[in-house]
DNA sequence: GTTGAGCGTT
């Protein structure tokens, strides 16, 4: 079993790491679940990342991808940066 | 008490 990086973008400002958590849940285990702050303010920067098996979270992005929440349309993707640890 | 493309601090 694989864990994957899944970049969240365009999410409201008022989205937590438990909204995040509870969205991605829908669709298998989340293993973390991560609003980015902004380090200044500690604010959101309205985007976040989920770590998920692949299958799992291969559906979550299927599923919510270019899909609408709390009136913004979310960018659901597989991470780019941050490589994972060896 | 604000803002809106983009890939995170361990």
């Amino acid at each position: 079993m694989a864990v994957v990086s899944i970049f969240v973008g365009n999410l409201p400002w008022a989205t937590t790491d438990e909204d995040l958590h509870e969205l991605f849940s829908q669709f298998g285990e989340v293993k973390r679940s991560k609003i980015v702050l902004d380090r200044e303010t500690n604010r959101s920067r309205g985007f976040g990342f989920v770590d998920m098996e692949e299958a799992d979270a291969a559906r979550a992005i299927e599923a919510w991808n270019g899909q609408p929440y709390n009136g913004r349309v979310l960018t659901v993707n597989l991470a780019q940066s941050r490589p994972a640890r060896a």
